[in-house]
RNA sequence: GCGGGCGUGAUGGAAUGGUAGACAUAUCGGACUUAAAAUCCGAAGGGCGCAAGCCCGUGUGGGUUCGAGUCCCACCGCCCGUACCA
C-alpha cells in the first residue's frame, strides 16, 4: 500500500487534467451554463491566505456545478493598475511596468499548483493594452451616451509635494511624505453620472434575491434616496445675487424650530464673502484644511462662522436667522445649506449649545403633560424616530398629534401650497469622479485643443499608450512632465494640441472585467453571442470590503455597457448570486523605535510563551490582536509554507474547515498539520477498502450513513456552508473506519466520499478514485445523488423538558401521534418527580422534534 | 461622526425559536512499541456530589415566548465601509 504523498499526485493530476481539457471553457449552447468567479486579486507579488481562501471557495463552486452538469465559466485575472506600483517605484527605482508583471508571474506561479479548475487561457490583467485599450473605447461610448462629463471637485493636495494624494496618502490631515497640512483644492474632473441611475440602482436591489441583506441594505443607504422640502430663504444685507439661500431639509415638520442658517464653507455665498472679509477668508481656509473624507470632516470639531446676514422666516418674517458658515456642511450634498433646528438635530443642537442659539422644540413626546415643551430639548436634541406619534407644539401643518412622516407630508404638502418651495426627492449617491492625477493607470483618451476644445481620441488610435519612459523621482504625474508624449494633433482639426493626462480610477478597470472574461481577446470591449451565452455571473464571490463601492460602481457599469450596446438587457445586473466571505485576520507584532514609532514584526520571527510573544534576542513584543492582514504591517501570512510542506489539497481543506465563509478568520497555523493527517487518514482507509473483499455485517447501515452524508455534503456546498460539509465528511469518514460492512458496500461509500471530496481536495479524491479502481476522472464523474428513502429513520428520539428544562428523553416511532407522545413523556420516571405530583398545565408535543411540559 | 456586521468551552466553531457545545484543534489517560514516531481507544463547559442527579452557563442588562445562542430594546467590545487603498 502507497503512502499518501501530496507532492507526487499533485502535479500529475494536474497534468491529467490538463491533458483533457477539463477545465477550458467552450461556448456550447446545447448545455446549460455556469459562470463562477472570484473577485481577483491585486498582483502585491504574493498570494496571501485570504486570497487562498477566496479562490477555494470559487473553486469548490466551480467543480460541484462541473459534476452536476453544467458548463462551467471559471476564470483568473489581475486587478494591475494602481499606487502601489508606483510607490515601489519610487521607493526602489524601477518601473511599474516592470514591477507589476514580475508581481502576476510570481502570483500566477503560486496559484497553479493549488489545482484550480480555471480556464487559464483567458487570464489577463487590466494593465494589458488589449484591455485598457477596449476600456479606452467604452469610455468614448459613455461619452456619447451622455454618461461622462467634467466638473470641478476637491482633492487633497500637498503643498510641499506639489501633488495630489489620495485619502490613504493623508495622516492626521498630513502628507505622509512631506508631513505639510494637506488642504482641499479644486481640480477640473471627469465624472461618470451615476447619480442619475441612483433611484434605479436602488430600486433593482429588491430583485438582488440571491445577494446578502446586509449589502442591499449598506447600498440602499449609500444611495440614500430622501424626500424633502427645497425651499428658500430670503436674506437680509447679502451681496448682490445672494437674496436667497436655496436650502433642502428631511424634516420640513421642524422648520418653526429653525434657529440659524448654515452654508458651506465652498458654498457660493461663502466664496464671495470671503473675498472681502479676511476673518471669513481665515475661517473658510481653515475649514478647508485636512482631507476629504467624510469621515475627517464629520469627526473634526463643529464650528461655524456668523456672518452678520440674515434670513427672514418663511412663515414668520418677524423672526431673523443669523446665516453661519459651519464646517460641516458639504457642498456635496443637497443644495450645500440648511437650516439648523436644535431641538431636533443632536448636530444642530451641539451647535447652539456652542453659539448661544435658541433652541425650541417642535414636538414633545405624546402623551406628555402640559409643561414648557422647550424643558424637554434643552439637554440633548430629541429625535424621535419617523413613524412615531408626538405631538406638535409648534407646527403648521396638519394634526397636532401625528407620526413624523405623517408631519413630513402634510407640511410639504402645505409649503408647496403658499408658495414655499417644494417637494423633492433627493440622493446621497454622487457622481462617480474617475480623474486620477498619476501615471499607473488606464489613460482618459482625450485630447484637449485650443480651437475645439475636449476632443475624444478616434477609436483606430486607440489603444492610448502608456510612454514606458517615466521616472518617478519627483512627486507628481509623470505624464504631466513627459517631453513628448502630451504631444498630439488634435483628432479634430489636425492642429497641435495636448492629451489629456489623468489616468482612470482603477475602479474603472474592475467594473467590466467579468464581462471581458467572456470574450478576453476580442477586438471589441466584448462579443454579444459571447456575453449572451456567458452572462450573467451566476455565483461572484468576494470581500465583504468590497460591498459598496465596487459592486455599485460594476452595476453601473454594465448598464452603461447595456445602453451602448456591449452588454445584453438581462446583463442589467450582473451579478445574479453574491457571496461575501470574511477577512482573514491576524495579530499585529509591533515594537516601538526610539522616537515611539511603530515598528512592525512578521509572524515567524516572533515566539509565542504564555500568550506573549518575545522576539529571538528576547525582546517582548505588543500583541495586537485580530488585523487585517496587511503588508505595511507585516501580519501577512504566507501560505507558501503550507502548500511545500503538506500539499495543496491540505491547504485547500484548511482554509475551508472550521471557519464559517463569511465570518473573519483569525489566522493560526496550528490546524495544518491535522488536516494533512485526516487526509492521510483518507487515503489509508480507502486504498485499505479498496484492496480488501468479502462481506460483512451492516451494510444497510452504511449506505443509509452514505446517503445522508450525500444529502449533507450536497446541501452544505449548496448553501455555502463548507465548514458544515467537511464537519460531515469527517463524520463519515469514522463511520466508514468503523463499519463492519461488506466489501462492495464499502467500496461503493469510498466512492461517494472519494467524490464529496473532489471540490475540496481534488487531487487526493482522483488518487482514491484510481485506487478503487474506476473509470476516467473523478472530477469529470457526475455528481452522486441521494436517495430520499435512505434518509428518514424509523425511530426518532424526544427530548422532554418540564418547563423547558430537559428532564429526559423518549425513543418514539416517527409517526406516532401526539396524544400516544404525550402519554408517554408524563409517564417517564424523570418528568413524574419533576412535576412532583402537580398536574401538567400544559403539553406542547413538536413532532420529531421536543416535548415541553408545562408545570 | 454616520452606515453595516459580529460576540458561544482552553481554541476554531455547531445548533429551520425546540436536548447548547456537533465536528475539529490543543490537553490528559490508555493500547501497541525496547523506546519514540505513526496509528487506535477513551475523557473533557464551570460548580456540588461516591453516584443517581442538581445548580449555573452563549459579551452586559432588560423584554417577548410553553421554550431564546437564535426575536425585540438599551449598552459594551471588536471588525468592515465612509466615495483617491484595492
Amino acid at each position: 500500500m502507497t503512502r499518501y504523498a501530496p507532492n507526487e499526485i499533485e502535479a500529475k493530476w494536474q497534468k491529467a487534467w490538463d491533458d483533457a481539457g477539463l477545465f477550458k471553457a467552450v461556448r456550447d449552447t446545447s448545455r446549460p451554463k455556469y459562470y463562477v468567479l472570484e473577485m481577483f486579486p491585486y498582483p502585491s507579488g504574493r498570494i496571501h491566505i485570504g486570497h487562498v481562501r477566496n479562490y477555494t471557495m470559487g473553486d469548490v463552486v466551480a467543480r460541484f456545478k462541473a459534476a452536476n452538469g453544467f458548463n462551467v465559466l471559471h476564470p483568473m485575472g489581475f486587478d494591475a493598475f494602481g499606487m502601489p506600483a508606483e510607490n515601489a517605484a519610487m521607493a526602489s527605482g524601477g518601473h511599474p511596468k516592470e514591477w507589476t508583471y514580475n508581481n502576476i508571474d510570481d502570483m500566477v506561479a503560486q496559484m497553479k499548483p493549488m489545482g484550480f479548475s480555471l480556464d487559464w487561457e483567458r487570464m489577463f490583467a487590466t494593465c494589458d493594452p488589449e484591455y485598457y485599450g477596449q476600456q479606452q473605447a467604452l469610455f468614448l461610448d459613455f461619452l456619447e451616451a451622455g454618461l461622462v462629463y467634467r466638473k470641478n471637485a476637491v482633492v487633497n493636495w500637498d503643498p510641499v509635494d506639489m501633488t495630489v494624494l489620495a485619502n490613504e496618502q493623508v495622516i492626521d490631515g498630513k502628507g505622509w511624505r512631506s508631513g505639510a497640512d494637506v488642504e482641499r483644492r479644486e481640480l477640473t474632473q471627469w465624472f461618470f453620472k451615476i447619480s442619475d441611475m441612483a433611484g434605479e440602482l436602488l430600486d433593482a436591489l429588491e430583485g438582488l434575491e440571491n445577494w446578502p441583506a446586509k449589502v442591499r441594505l449598506m447600498q440602499e443607504n449609500w444611495i440614500g434616496r430622501s424626500r424633502g422640502l427645497q425651499f428658500a430663504f430670503s436674506t437680509v444685507d447679502a451681496p448682490d445675487g445672494h437674496d436667497r439661500i436655496e436650502v433642502y431639509t428631511t424634516r420640513p415638520d421642524t422648520l418653526m424650530g429653525a434657529s440659524f442658517v448654515g452654508i458651506s464653507p465652498d458654498h457660493p455665498l461663502a466664496k464671495v464673502l470671503e473675498r472681502d472679509n479676511p476673518d471669513i477668508a481665515a475661517f473658510c481656509a481653515e475649514a478647508r484644511k485636512g482631507g476629504t473624507t467624510a469621515e475627517a470632516i464629520e469627526k473634526a470639531e463643529k464650528l461655524g462662522f456668523d456672518t452678520g446676514i440674515t434670513c427672514r422666516h418663511p412663515f414668520d418674517t418677524s423672526l431673523e436667522l443669523p446665516v453661519y458658515i459651519a464646517n460641516f456642511i458639504l457642498m456635496d450634498y443637497g443644495t450645500g445649506a440648511i437650516f439648523g433646528c436644535p431641538a431636533h438635530d443632536e448636530r444642530d443642537h451641539e451647535f447652539a449649545k456652542k453659539y448661544g442659539l435658541p433652541i425650541k422644540a417642535v414636538f414633545v413626546p405624546e402623551g406628555e403633560l402640559p409643561g414648557d415643551p422647550d424643558d424637554f430639548v434643552q439637554d440633548a436634541a430629541l429625535v424621535a424616530p419617523k413613524d412615531v406619534e408626538a405631538r406638535y407644539v409648534l407646527g403648521f401643518a396638519g394634526e397636532e398629534i401625528q407620526t413624523g412622516t405623517q408631519a413630513i407630508e402634510t407640511a410639504i404638502d402645505f409649503c408647496e401650497a403658499n408658495g414655499v418651495g417644494q417637494g423633492v426627492t433627493k440622493y446621497r449617491l454622487r457622481d462617480w469622479g474617475l480623474s486620477r492625477q498619476r501615471y499607473w493607470g488606464c489613460p482618459i483618451p482625450v485630447v484637449h485643443c485650443d480651437s475645439c476644445g475636449v476632443v475624444p481620441e478616434k477609436k483606430e488610435n486607440l489603444p492610448v499608450q502608456l510612454p514606458d519612459d517615466v521616472s518617478f523621482d519627483v512627486p507628481g504625474n509623470p505624464l504631466d512632465r513627459h517631453p513628448t508624449w502630451r504631444d498630439v494633433p488634435c483628432p479634430n482639426c489636425g492642429k497641435p494640441a495636448q492629451r489629456e493626462t489623468d489616468t482612470m480610477d482603477t475602479f474603472v478597470d474592475s467594473s467590466w472585467y467579468f464581462a471581458r472574461f467572456t470574450a478576453p481577446r476580442a477586438d471589441t470591449p466584448t462579443v454579444m453571442e459571447d456575453a449572451e451565452y456567458w452572462m450573467n455571473v451566476d455565483q461572484y464571490i468576494g470581500g465583504i470590503e468590497h460591498a459598496i463601492l465596487h459592486l455599485l460602481y460594476s452595476r453601473f457599469f454594465a448598464r452603461g455597457m447595456q445602453i451602448t450596446g456591449h452588454l445584453p438587457e438581462k446583463s442589467k445586473e450582473p451579478f445574479n448570486a453574491l457571496f461575501t466571505q470574511g477577512m482573514v485576520t491576524h495579530a499585529i507584532f509591533q515594537t516601538r523605535d526610539a522616537n515611539g514609532r511603530p515598528v512592525y514584526h512578521y509572524p515567524e520571527d516572533v515566539e509565542l510563551r504564555d500568550g506573549k510573544g518575545f522576539l529571538k534576542d528576547g525582546t517582548e513584543v505588543e500583541i495586537i490582536p485580530s488585523a487585517k492582514m496587511s503588508k505595511s504591517k507585516n501580519n501577512v501570512v504566507d501560505p507558501m509554507q503550507i502548500i511545500e510542506s503538506y500539499g495543496a489539497d491540505t491547504a485547500r481543506w484548511f482554509v475551508l474547515s472550521d471557519s464559517p465563509p463569511e465570518r473573519d478568520v483569525e489566522w493560526t497555523a496550528a490546524g495544518a498539520e491535522a488536516a494533512f493527517k485526516h487526509l492521510g487518514r483518507v487515503h489509508r482507509i480507502v486504498s485499505e477498502i479498496a484492496a480488501s473483499d468479502g462481506d460483512g455485517t451492516g451494510d444497510e447501515e452504511l449506505l443509509r450513513e452514505m446517503h445522508k452524508a450525500i444529502h449533507d455534503v450536497t446541501m452544505g456546498i449548496e448553501s455555502f456552508g463548507f465548514n458544515a460539509a467537511i464537519a460531515r465528511l469527517y463524520g463519515f469518514t469514522n463511520t466508514l473506519a468503523k463499519s463492519k460492512a461488506g466489501a462492495a458496500a464499502k467500496k461503493q461509500a469510498a466512492k461517494a466520499l472519494a467524490q464529496l471530496m473532489q471540490p475540496m481536495t481534488p487531487h487526493l479524491s482522483e488518487d482514491l478514485w484510481a485506487a478503487l479502481g474506476l473509470e476516467g476522472l473523478c472530477a469529470a464523474a457526475d455528481w452522486p445523488k441521494a436517495d430520499e428513502a435512505m434518509l428518514v429513520d424509523d425511530v426518532v428520539t424526544l427530548p422532554i423538558q418540564v418547563n423547558g428544562k430537559r428532564r429526559a428523553e423518549i425513543d418514539v416511532p416517527k409517526d406516532m401521534d401526539k396524544a400516544e407522545v404525550e402519554k408517554r413523556a408524563l409517564a417517564h420516571d424523570a418528568v413524574q418527580r419533576a412535576l412532583d405530583g402537580a398536574a401538567p398545565k400544559k403539553v406542547i408535543v413538536v413532532p420529531g422534534r421536543i416535548v415541553n411540559v408545562v408545570a
